[in-house]
RNA sequence: UGAGUAAACCGGACAAUCGCGGCUGCAAAGAUGAAAAUCUGCAGAUGAGGAAAGUCCGGGCUUCAUAGGGUAGGGACGCCGGGUAGUUCCCGGUGAAGGUGACUUUAAGGAAAGUGCAACAGAAAUUAUACCGCCGAGCGAUCGGUAAGGGUGGAAUGGUGAGGUAAGAGCUCACCGGCAGUCUGGUAACAGGCUGGCCGUGUAAACCCCGUCUGAAGCAACACCGUGGAGAAACAAUAGUGUGACCCGCACGUUUCGUGGAGGUGGCUUGAAUCCGGGCGAAAUCCCGGAUCUAGAUAGAUGAUUGUCCUCGACAGAACCCGGCUUACAGGUUUACUCAGAUU
């Protein structure tokens, strides 16, 4: 299996953020952002408003959980952004991934298997 | 048994599957490359805290400044002894305050160098003073003596008792307090004794005085590499470089020095280290011997799922590294001690 490839710089973040598209909902904002080779390359950010580093870092592992999991079901060519947003007490992995599998659907990059096999 | 004091420690556990960081080893299958190597692959062990936090002190380390020394100014600290690389930290002790007690708290030098302040109340808040009183003189107005008592205040000119007196007062005496001198004990802070004598408030977390210490900035420090770009020098015109097997053709001046933006590499984990054993000491700490290597990321690694168990899981995430302080914290364990009660 692939590994994933990350967004690493500075430059790369505020390229999406500018010029991508994004998507919005209570709890998680992503934005998308095509790209002219066929790599697809994630980033992940977590907003202040959750408070404390040990929070926003399970926030930020929820997060790269959640995308390992559909991985497979992206469709390529684009750069994505996933922001964490504010998050009530009662949030687990759970909720996060429907909300999640709603985003990618609604984002129209949702590509199920058939373009691997 | 109940209530409490002090110290030390732990900070959900186990199993399975998938996943992540750096490390070590293997393999040579795939990709890049001239090579070294890098990525991918497989295996292995390993991977956040007692506070990792606040960034409040003290260092190491680095750069800048600086011949050496002193003074002023600024800042910090302030009972004594010991410990330490060092501190405002730690340990032990002294004084003071609190608690029945175990024990706790303590910015604890100087008010006899000087200045300031002490609201309201009160007669009076410091080279001051007499409101109600008390006593004496006087018919009285008033004058003189006094600071026991009342009253004000956080604080009122040592306290209690006796003598003394017109009434009173350290005016005198005893004890207590405080001051000065001296002796004894203690390394010292200080404690105790003796003698003299009766001494005018508090505040230095007000200025100040005395003593001690004191360059500045921080890993985004700093060192190295550095496509591009700015600069300098040298060389060349049938040359050189790239493309290519070669020629033609096409494109471009080339090389060196050097400054350094983006970026990269180092700094980056072996250290006042951890564990075990022994020793000096009342303790902090120190000494000796043995064993071990225990995160090193850079959009930043610990997560998800399932099952079992319990007390049902708090505060909370390394970012150069140590020592200390402070603050946050569900619940639990151990040891020592105190008070009250019960039983023997």
């Amino acid at each position: 299996m692939k590994r994933t490839e990350m967004l690493k710089m500075n430059y790369e973040f505020n390229r999406v953020f500018r010029k991508g598209i994004y998507y919005n909902t209570k709890y998680l904002t992503l934005y998308v952002r095509p790209r002219n080779d066929n790599r697809l390359m994630l980033g992940i950010t977590v907003s202040k408003q959750v408070k404390g580093s040990v929070k926003r870092n399970h926030v930020k592992r929820w997060l790269r959980e959640m995308y390992r999991a559909t991985e497979s079901e992206i469709c390529t060519g684009n750069d994505l952004v996933i922001v964490g947003r504010f998050l009530p007490q009662d949030t687990n992995y759970h909720k996060l991934l429907l909300v999640w599998e709603k985003l990618i659907k609604e984002a129209k990059i949702y590509c199920p298997k058939t373009a691997y096999v």
